[in-house]
DNA sequence: AAGTTTGGCAACCGCCTATCT
DNA sequence: CAGATAGGCGGTTGCCAAACT
């Protein structure tokens, strides 16, 4: 014998649309004396004239007492951002269609997924857009055509500037694509710190012009079977970007790199040559507190298709295939609760308006 | 002041998967 | 083991209020 179905020969009787108070109360009064073990069957125990699965997303998206209401912090705005871009169908973490919401929302207590997701679309969404990050990847973005205005030229010049101390902190841009490393270095070097002037802003423009074609996917040099490890790197480097500039713009602050040991260089993560690596890790150092350089983790290649991660407790996971490096890769970052992407002390950016500032 | 557009968000829809019979 | 459902999840819709014209 199988279950019968949840509302089915029922649906056209069922109420649906807003809930009313007085709906309300007799759900929170059934769950809070007789729990929710079977949602089929709690509305005619409830004397609730809805489906089941209604009273849930009901219960859990809004009468939960638990649930905090309100307004996001600053804090978990940025910790949804960090969370999204590791979680996301687009990072390369995953291979899921699906965004992982729920996900997210393990690490805000007291906020659901669909609160979440109506936020990152409503609010986190347009931010991103306006400082020319791709809400999705979390990368710059390379359409150019939709970076309208000179505010937000000026804000994606902004950011890119910021990029190039970064690449100054690793010793230049490092082993390949020297053709773009050395006009885009020089034009960071003349152009110095952000101002209003239109002039500057104008090399500006050029100046994220020539950054944002090296972010871009599709210009980057790869071959397998460096290409996954590439592409994480540029993922990882990018996600971190947008929460680490600020604090990477101070003297003594952290900086996170990637540290191409075939040749000794440096170098931006997008920019590993895959014929000239043999073995790259990516080193995070933390400077704030006087403590000197701290190797976070370290990620090798010991052949062309096995990975390990060595984590900072000693531990290591390792990975046969390329997925299963996604997976490693991904235990990393939630088990690391002092790492930046979970909201460590390490970096100190937030949100103001619709900027990000050192706080 | 009235009509229109936009933004925010609760709720729904449909798909997926674990679990049950 | 196969078939079917309940519960869970992400994407989308549509209502309502605020902002704009």
């Amino acid at each position: 014998m199988v279950r019968p179905p949840c509302c089915g020969e029922d649906e056209e009787k069922v109420k649906k649309g807003p809930w009313t108070a007085e709906e309300d109360a007799k759900l929170v009064d059934y769950i809070t004396n007789k729990g929710h073990t079977n949602w089929k069957s709690l509305p005619k125990l409830a004397g609730l004239n809805r489906c089941g699965k209604s009273c849930r997303l009901r219960w859990t998206n809004y009468l939960r007492p638990d649930i905090k209401r309100g307004k996001f912090s600053d804090e978990e705005e940025r910790l949804i951002i960090n969370l999204h871009s590791v979680l996301s169908n687009n990072s390369f973490f995953f291979f899921s269609r699906h965004c992982r919401w729920s996900r997210i929302a393990t690490h805000l207590p007291g906020r659901t997924d669909n609160e979440i997701k109506n936020y990152y679309n409503t609010h986190i969404r347009k931010k991103l857009l306006q400082m020319g990050i791709d809400p999705q990847t979390h990368k710059p973005r390379t359409d150019h055509s939709q970076i309208i205005n000179l505010t937000q030229l000026i804000g994606a010049a902004q950011q890119l500037n910021s990029m190039m101390m970064l690449s100054n902190n690793s010793n230049g841009l490092g082993n390949s694509n020297n053709n773009y490393n050395t006009s885009v270095t020089n034009g960071i070097i003349s152009n110095g710190l952000l101002t209003t002037n239109l002039h500057e802003a104008a090399a500006k423009v050029q100046l994220a012009q020539n950054l944002l074609h090296l972010f871009n996917p599709t210009t980057a040099t790869s071959a397998s079977p460096f290409l996954a490890q590439q592409q994480l790197s540029q993922q990882f480097f990018c996600n971190q970007l947008i929460n680490t500039l600020p604090a990477l713009a101070t003297a003594g602050g952290s900086s996170l790199m990637v540290n191409n040991s075939s040749n000794g260089a440096l170098a931006m993560p997008g920019l590993v040559s895959p014929e000239a690596s043999s073995s790259t890790s990516l080193v995070h150092t933390n400077n704030v507190n006087g403590g000197g350089e701290m190797e976070r983790m370290k990620m090798e290649s010991g052949n062309n298709n096995n990975y390990q991660q060595n984590f900072s407790d000693g531990t290591t996971a390792t990975a046969a295939d390329v997925g299963g490096e996604y997976e490693a890769w991904e235990k990393m970052l939630l088990m690391d609760d002092d790492f930046a992407v979970l909201g460590g002390s390490t970096f100190f950016s937030s949100w103001k308006d619709d900027h990000l500032v050192l706080e």
